[in-house]
Order: C-alpha cells, then structure tokens, then sequence
DNA sequence: CTCCTGAAAT
DNA sequence: ATTTCAGGAG
C-alpha cells in the first residue's frame, strides 16, 4: 500500500493553483470547447509544437473541418495541407485515421475512457487524460513536461532521488492523480481548471529556467530548490535611545 | 492555518 | 452513513 500524501497539503495546492487560474490563465482557443473531437484535434498538434503556434492552425482546422465526420470525409492531402506546417508531419495522418475510425467503427462517438482512447492512433496516456478531462468532463491525470515539471518541484520532497526513471514517472502520475477531486459538488470544473492550471502554471509561472519565485502563490510549499538556508542576519541589533 | 457548511460520490 | 471537496468565516 503506497504512502498518500497529507490531505490539508493537497488542498492548499489545490486551492491556491484555481486561483491563481482564475486569474491568470490563458484563454486558448480549445479551451471554448468540450467537443472530444477537437480537444482531439488541439492536443495532437499540441504534442510537439509550441501554443501560439498550433492557436492559428488549429482555427484554420476546425473552420475547414467543424466537425469529425468532416474529416473523414476529407482527403488526407487536403488535411495535411493544413496540418504539415506544423512540422512533425504523422499527425495530419494521426486525425485522419483517427477519424475514421472513430466515424466507421464508433457512429461518430469519440471514446470516454482512457484505455480505448489510447487505442486510437497519435493518443497516448496524456492526450487521452487531456480529452477525459477536457471534453468529458471526467477529472484524469494528465502529465506532460511542464506538469512533470511542476510536481517535481512542489513534491521534490516525496521523490526519492534513486528512482528509476519509470518509478519516477509513476509517482508523477500518482500525485497528479492524488491531486485532482475526486468528490464534492464542483468536481467537473475543478478538474477542468486543476489541469489547465497546471499546464499554465508551468508556462507562466514554473518555468524551466528560471522559475518566477517570487511572484508564485505556492511558495511556502513548495519543495524546490533543495531548502535553501534562511541568510542569517551579520550586524542587526540597534540600540534606540 | 482550522473549522464549518452544503453538495456530491460511494 | 461516511468521505471528500470548495469556499467562506474565524
């Protein structure tokens, strides 16, 4: 049985991160939407490319196809005209299959659960937590790099550093899990807005190089970097009078 | 931070 | 019935 981490812990995180979401996070163009088919559609261009980028393709996408069965109607040479640009060009082929499938086999209905979504082609375990979360409504973990990031650096204390990267992937998954609801009225949104949170979080705030401590909203719990020393005062007694 | 409430899941 | 949760009060 695996050790849980400290519940009132969880909950600052929790709280702390949907604020800080409510007010600075990014309005994206696929987060105006739950349609699974383009939650789909964005995080497979998301996969490898950087946001402002996929935001203008994406558009163009879904205007030239609004919906699934659009794009299975659709030749493969005219949607990779739209996806190739991107770079990275399997994923043009990626939603194409993809909708096929889901159109020939599925009457249109993008799968609800994370082991049939990884069944479609390009959908791994983050896309399908992402389309679980996004679209359906269902809180799921979700890890890319910058969520790996900052759960490593919160939780850096309950990371054993002798992990093997796959153990170390494990826990990851684990915490995002451990803090997603599970319960209680808000469950929907607050799943939404904990995973989005996260992911805008690591871009705006967390960031790989040099993370903005000092304006974070979780600082005093976080465990990154490796407890620094209070700076011990040299010469701080005055006398008055 | 703790505690309380009402809602929701099991 | 019990547990988990968000949000507000203290």
């Amino acid at each position: 049985m695996r050790a849980q981490v400290d519940p009132v812990r969880l909950r600052y995180y929790r709280r702390r991160l949907r604020a800080w979401f409510r007010e600075h996070g990014r309005d994206l163009p696929w987060r105006h939407t739950r349609d699974p088919y383009r939650i789909l559609v964005s995080e497979i261009m998301l996969q490898q490319t950087q946001v402002p980028r996929v935001a203008e393709v994406y558009e163009e996408f879904v205007a030239a196809y609004p919906s699934i069965d659009d794009v299975a109607q659709a030749d493969l040479t005219d949607v990779r005209r739209i996806t190739d640009p991107l770079g990275y060009k399997a994923r043009g082929g990626y939603i194409k299959r993809l909708a096929d499938e889901v159109v020939e086999y599925r009457a249109g209905r993008v799968p609800d659960s994370v082991p049939e979504l990884m069944e479609l082609p390009g959908v791994g375990r983050y896309t399908a937590g992402a389309v679980m979360t996004f679209a359906h409504g269902r809180a799921t973990p979700i890890v890319d790099t910058n969520v790996a990031r900052v759960l490593g650096r919160w939780f850096a204390d309950c990371l054993p550093p002798g992990d093997t990267p796959a153990q170390h992937d494990k826990r990851l998954w684990a915490l995002a899990g451990a803090l997603l609801p599970s319960r209680g009225r808000d469950l929907q949104r607050g799943g939404w807005e904990l995973n989005s949170g996260l992911m805008d979080f690591g871009a705006k705030i967390c960031v790989a190089r040099k993370p903005r401590c000092g304006v974070c909203p979780l600082r005093r719990r976080c465990h990154y970097p490796p407890r620094r020393r209070p700076p011990e005062p040299e010469v701080v007694v005055w006398l008055e009078g």
